[in-house]
DNA sequence: AAACTCGGGTGATTACAGTCACACGGCACG
DNA sequence: CGTGCCGTGTGACTGTAATCACCCGAGTTT
């Protein structure tokens, strides 16, 4: 955890969850604070070390997790073992709240990336404040819409039989959920290791080094650091993307 | 349409929109009878030729689309054009509904895989409706978490580097999905085209054909009519789908 | 300082699925 | 009736990504 958190809620240092705390996730933050800090008591600390298992596949987990610090990303796997990549959860956002809807079991399993501070409230008291509050209701059911459309767009890379088509388009993604930056030039910080990008891809490692390297030759893209990747290039980029553009 | 449709409901000949025909399907069912009535007066029964393009992507889609005979396909095109497969519609289901989570646009097309006749409720009605009945807004986000699952396990089969394994997969869910029927012996009744398997499962068409011939030379399944495929072994058609056996 | 791990980089080899080309039967349709 | 389309079946060829094996450097542990 190189960098410095600023402004730090209270509670963190203590294990301890307060109703402050809770208010820093954005679809937390509407509900009245006398709701909060009932949640606040039933809810618990959680930190995880780099690829600590955060949620389990299969069984009905009892708690959403909400991400304060770190990154997550949930991730399957197929019959004979193979990872397989699904999504990424950046501080602030949450998971595990499929089963809110449909009293289900976790899909698929949401591991650590970095070492990472969540929050777990009990899957049955939100449900209860979500059925109160329409208003949650309704964020909540945004999110789930926007994880399906994330989800059919990822869906349609994977259909590019071009693989460095396929990685360029990743990229873009990556680069679009980032920050876009100005005009000429623009970066994706912590990007995913070249084997997180393989395994979201359906990809081997390998290939996807070598589809950096020769990113890297033509000067599209840039390393800078382990925390950054410059794209120098995103016009070219884009078009390698859209497959105007053979590498 | 060679099947016979028995028990037709009003309204189907004339192309109009009964109460009553709002009824059958399940979802709207336990709504009041006035509300219905109201529902149908807007609504608009649409006929679609095999191939017809029932949901369009990108647009802004004004209306959910309820299937009421015929069987519909949810699909999306990669930035190359390839078709990618994604979900089955099937009678008393409903499609294009991911717009009164979220007012977004339609991610996905919807074509119809065979002849079919539709119901197209306005969104912003079904909105309406929706917001004023949490039974309704339950059932939805139900749906909603139920093709996220779906979409999950498809999106894992896809990481499966075995081929024949993928194809026996994706014929084992359809399976499940299907009636069981007892030990022994199944069906998949209306199966997929070759074709049609090959663009969910990013394969050509060729190599689905040519797995289909070794399953059939091994005695697991058996062509039935154009409508039926007969799984004569399904036990080793779950060994396959689960890499316990090669093929 | 040695011994690790982890992320990245590279070459040689090879299996294997895509592609192309064509053939065949069924069925709808004028 | 012939014509055309569609779903399926097959062979030959080939491109290409996976695999394996190895190397390197940067951090960490001990």
């Amino acid at each position: 955890m190189p960098q410095h958190r600023r402004n730090q809620p209270p509670g963190i240092e203590h294990n301890v969850v307060t109703p402050e705390l809770l208010s820093t996730f954005p679809i937390l933050k509407p509900l009245p604070h006398e709701t909060l800090s009932q949640l606040a008591t039933l809810s618990s600390l959680r930190k995880f070390a780099r690829r600590g298992i955060v949620l389990n596949a299969g069984v009905e987990e009892e708690a959403v997790c909400f991400l304060f610090e770190g990154r997550l990303q949930g991730v399957d796997f197929t019959i004979d073992g193979r990872e397989v990549g699904l999504y990424f959860v950046e501080p602030g956002d949450f998971c595990g709240d499929l089963g809110l809807f449909d009293h289900g079991t976790q899909p698929e399993y949401v591991i650590a990336l970095t070492s990472a501070v969540t929050v777990f409230i009990p899957m049955d008291s939100l449900r209860e404040v979500m059925l109160k509050q329409p208003e949650i209701f309704k964020v909540l059911g945004q999110r789930l819409a926007a994880r399906l459309r994330q989800m059919t767009r990822q869906r349609s890379l994977l259909g590019l039989p071009n693989i460095s088509q396929r990685v360029c388009c990743q990229l873009w993604m990556l680069l679009e959920a980032g920050e876009k930056g100005g005009r000429g030039a623009a970066m994706i910080s912590n990007p995913p290791t070249h084997m997180e990008i393989a395994i979201m891809l359906n990809l081997s490692r390998e290939t996807v080094t070598r589809v950096f390297q020769t990113l890297q030759t033509r000067q599209i893209v840039k390393r800078d650091g382990p925390a950054c990747l410059l794209i120098n290039d995103p016009d070219t980029l884009k078009a390698l993307a859209e497959g105007g553009q053979e590498l």
